[in-house]
DNA sequence: GCATTGCGTAAGCTGCGCTGATGCTCGACG
DNA sequence: CGTCGAGCATCAGCGCAGCTTACGCAATGC
């Protein structure tokens, strides 16, 4: 029988490309992930993975385990999920990352749902950059995150990872008020105030200039949205701004809607929908976001529209 | 994260009822089992077991558990399926146990064909009662099986194998020929042969009497219905037959067909049914079987028609 | 050219998980 | 009612799986 842990190894190693990077996913050293893996090629009876330059590739063979894998963890987060469902009522820590403006507006309200309604939950919220979620979600620091989809940034679905919609935005043009533009292709020397690198959104910023044509004049980096509107404000530059951060923008600044749109989603482990506490905090933060953007899609069954997917 | 080898234990204790029979199962002793169902419950944080007399019972909590380790090995079985089946051909051991009236009319046909189109796959056919099949499947002694499942001996499914029908045969009182009877009910003094007591044959055998209204004067014990059908010729008693087995009779015996059936089905464990060489047994078998019986039900979509079931 | 990154192997150590021994409780049986 | 055996839990002890550290090698970047 092959070995799940070795198996969550594999998946992290098609997920993360480099020994290296497992290893420090998953706080051991390289010669332990590799030692590991070269035991579950001697358990598969065929090599799973073969040198590429310095680093490791899978083979035909191992992606399709690692696929599986997917499937295994799965279906043991499930029965964590079932076995915490039998429990009297929800308690024990929920650890939840959402990116900063969501914990400002949305979260407030969903926390104080929850927290009346089941006292013994423990809410731990940690501020976090939604392309960090997947990750914290992978190496078990986050139960549930909030991800960002845009269309022009695309990312393809992580097998590992399921969600609901919760949110549906119009991005806005934030420029300042006597700054006469209709959209991003009328601005192409103007300065822009983006978010710091690496962050989600400056690579959407990056993006959306792109494709009108230029790359973006970067004067400010500011992560808060309420600080990029008061630079907005003072004429410092233009910026991308959502539906959720742009509520009550400061004097001076005009919002153009763009076509482009941000979709929140809810995420969490493959199989954990069915766990009460997950279940209470997608609810009862679809309920704090409702009316608030357009809600993303209808509320689903408790984990049944979240079905397992299939290995490749 | 769930520990998946104690998982496996407990999923055995529920199907096995004692610790000490898991332990036996697994070649381990009674304490190593206690002590992993101790961690195990250590890792889920609640009671998964109670003592209860001598032994222990499942809590509710245990048997949902128990039930969702079962997701979990298919899973694990269809992991390996899904890697045997990236293998260039068909090859490697696989472990039969079949009936003796089955190893001698349908297994020879399959093993011919299957060995004619994958000379690199190692047939190896155990002779057993269908009643010993399940444990072996569990105990990984075996990789498909033959079972059956007669309408007056109800067997609850095992949650942990899947299977697909192959025959469905009519039953047959065979009596010697100068005997009149139409039915099971006129003979409530004859002396019968049974099987070996704890063969599935032995048992139908004494619940079909029962269900006519007696207990059957065993005269004789014998296993091999060629045996049984030359004591019925000898005038010594009467005998269930069923169609496979009754194939030609010898002179002096008479074969009064009753309304009691006997379904037989190939075996594996949950999450198997995609391994190519499974799959390739099961149609080699199916073809085999074809015309013999009435085939018992359409050929399935290679793993398909096999679906994981959900835990409860 | 050298430094860096990434992986694999060898050696050593620690703790998990097994066995064996012991004691307990419960049920069967005379 | 006392005895015996079955079944389970706990404890001590030990071996090995699996980790870290150290080292060597190959490929890449400056």
């Amino acid at each position: 029988m092959l070995d799940v842990r070795r198996l969550r190894l594999l998946r992290d190693l098609s997920r993360l490309g480099t020994i290296a990077a497992v290893a420090q996913a998953h706080t051991y050293t390289a010669s332990a992930v590799s030692q590991q893996l070269s035991a579950l090629e001697r358990e598969a009876g065929r090599p799973l993975l073969e040198r590429a330059g310095r680093g490791v590739t899978l083979t035909p063979a191992g992606r399709t385990l690692a696929g599986h894998a997917d499937n295994v963890l799965a279906a043991l987060e499930e029965a964590t999920a079932a076995l915490a469902a039998t429990a009297a009522g929800l308690s024990g820590p929920v650890r939840i990352g959402a990116y900063p403006t969501a914990v400002r507006t949305l979260l407030p309200a969903a926390l104080v749902a929850l927290g009346r309604d089941h006292p013994a939950l423990e809410l731990l919220v940690s501020e976090m950059d939604p392309v960090a979620v997947p990750a914290a979600l992978h190496e078990r620091r986050l139960d549930v995150g909030l991800l960002h989809d845009y269309d022009v940034v695309p990312v393809r679905p992580d097998p590992a990872l399921d969600g609901v919609p919760l949110l549906d935005e119009t991005v806005y043009l934030a420029v300042p008020a006597d700054l006469p533009a209709s959209g991003v292709g009328d601005l192409p020397d103007v300065p822009w105030i983006v978010g710091s690198p690496g962050t989600l959104c400056h690579t959407v910023a990056v993006q959306v200039c792109r494709t009108a044509g230029f790359g973006p004049r970067v004067r400010h980096h500011a992560d808060d949205f309420a600080t990029v509107l008061a630079l907005v404000g003072a004429g410092q530059g233009v910026a991308l701004v959502p539906e959720l951060a742009a509520d009550r923008p400061p004097a001076g600044v005009r919002l153009v809607p763009l076509p482009t749109r941000r979709r929140t989603r809810i995420a969490y482990r493959r199989g954990a929908a069915g766990h009460p506490a997950v279940a209470a905090f997608v609810t009862a933060l679809r309920d704090a976001a409702a009316g608030r953007g357009r809600p993303g899609g209808p509320a689903p069954a408790r984990g049944v529209s979240a079905g397992r997917r299939r290995g490749r």
